[in-house]
DNA sequence: TGAAAAATTGGGGTCGTTGCAAAATTTCAG
DNA sequence: CTGAAATTTTGCAACGACCCCAATTTTTCA
């Protein structure tokens, strides 16, 4: 049984009316596209669009879902032996050496980062998105490792392991909106990459390793 | 001579408006406050507001004027052999040993956090500001240091730096909003720091040492 | 003292966002 | 197949931040 025509239809109307949004702001800009518009372009009513998203920036970012949690979930999946740190380190190499479009490496990427970087309450919410991937992070060390609720640790490991996360992504950001190919970008932030882990100290490295299964 | 009464109003206008604004935030919190009873409540028109203030945020934030650069003024002001992040903690430590209002140890700073942290616009904010730091600290940096254009050293250790500031910062803000007193935050905010500075590689703590004089 | 410069104001308008009640649509029991 | 119930969609009105512009007041200075 699909559990309902209702429920497919929203899903349906909820996907329509997000693509209609976004390919609006890739044209035209974020802030230069009204809601009002939005809705007339998708044939529906303001009030539909707040139906399904609580604010125009959720538009934008409505494809982003679970991208909070991916850092605990590599976490999560380190190898046995390998700490937090160097699972995170491996993930994000595997990802960039395969020029992954996860990580923005793909044509039109720039078209995203432009829209993203000319619009503060964009920008605002990918702050937000970097928040709760630290909270996430930080939440996750404390299971993995068993430590205290007052132990700052497992906070201080998630910043730095976030730092590296975005270090990456910042490259990579500007490198696309540069105008750059996606392979020589790939390439670049790999050796960025060394350099990151070699600013990494060994308490770092070596936090929450995993034991022997 | 005073260069000109005009100016003198116009600054104490400034001042007024920001002071009441802020007394008000402080007492109703940010988003409970609209624009037009900060006008009323200072004798002026909302577009006097506006005519000094840009957005309604700049009122909470006027204070701070000058805090984006500071820790490019510590990196500047390090000792002969000492380096960026050596200076950073040293300054950061005498602030938080001296239960320094300027980091937020006083009493009623509890208040102040508790706005920002009700106020996503606020919130929004103290990240601008952030990111606002580590382009001055990156730029100081890249100075200081002599880097080329396109060396990641300088991005990466301003990056760095600022998560050993911002952690700081974030540890004394919940504390102080957990209702602690001044003393007791610095005293347990100097053992992080200890925790903090551990974490940080060689690398890191030996980035743009100062030559001789 | 009077004209130029600058500050303040009021009015009107746009846009994001919300609340509410009416209207259209879908579901499902009988 | 039908009608009532549940749910979605919509229109309408409103609020608040913010902007533009022209009128007006205040300050400056020749």
């Amino acid at each position: 049984m699909a559990e309902g025509l209702r429920e497919r239809k929203k899903r349906q109307t909820r996907q329509y009316i997000s693509d209609v949004a976004t390919g609006l702001f890739l044209e035209r800009g974020f802030e230069a596209v009204t809601v009002a518009e939005i809705a007339e372009a998708a044939n529906v009513s303001v009030n539909t669009v707040y139906n399904y998203f609580p604010a125009k920036e959720d538009l934008f970012f409505d494809r982003s879902a679970g991208v909070a949690d991916r850092l605990a979930r590599w976490v999560r999946g380190r190898d046995v032996g390998e700490s937090a740190a160097r699972a995170v380190l491996r993930e994000l190499r595997s990802e960039v050496e395969a020029v992954s479009p996860r990580v923005g490496l793909m044509a039109g990427y720039d078209r995203f980062m432009r829209v993203i970087h000319e619009a503060p309450a964009l920008r605002s919410r990918l702050w937000s998105l970097q928040q709760e991937t630290h909270d996430i992070l930080e939440a996750t060390l404390r299971e993995e490792t068993g430590a205290a609720a007052d132990d700052p640790l497992p906070d201080l490991m998630a910043g730095q392991i976030c730092w590296v996360h975005q270090a990456v992504f910042v490259a990579i950001g500007r490198e696309m909106v540069a105008g750059r190919k996606p392979a020589e970008v790939s390439r670049e932030v790999l050796v960025l990459m060394d350099d990151i882990e070699d600013l990494l100290s060994e308490k770092v490295l070596n936090y929450a390793v995993r034991g022997a299964a």
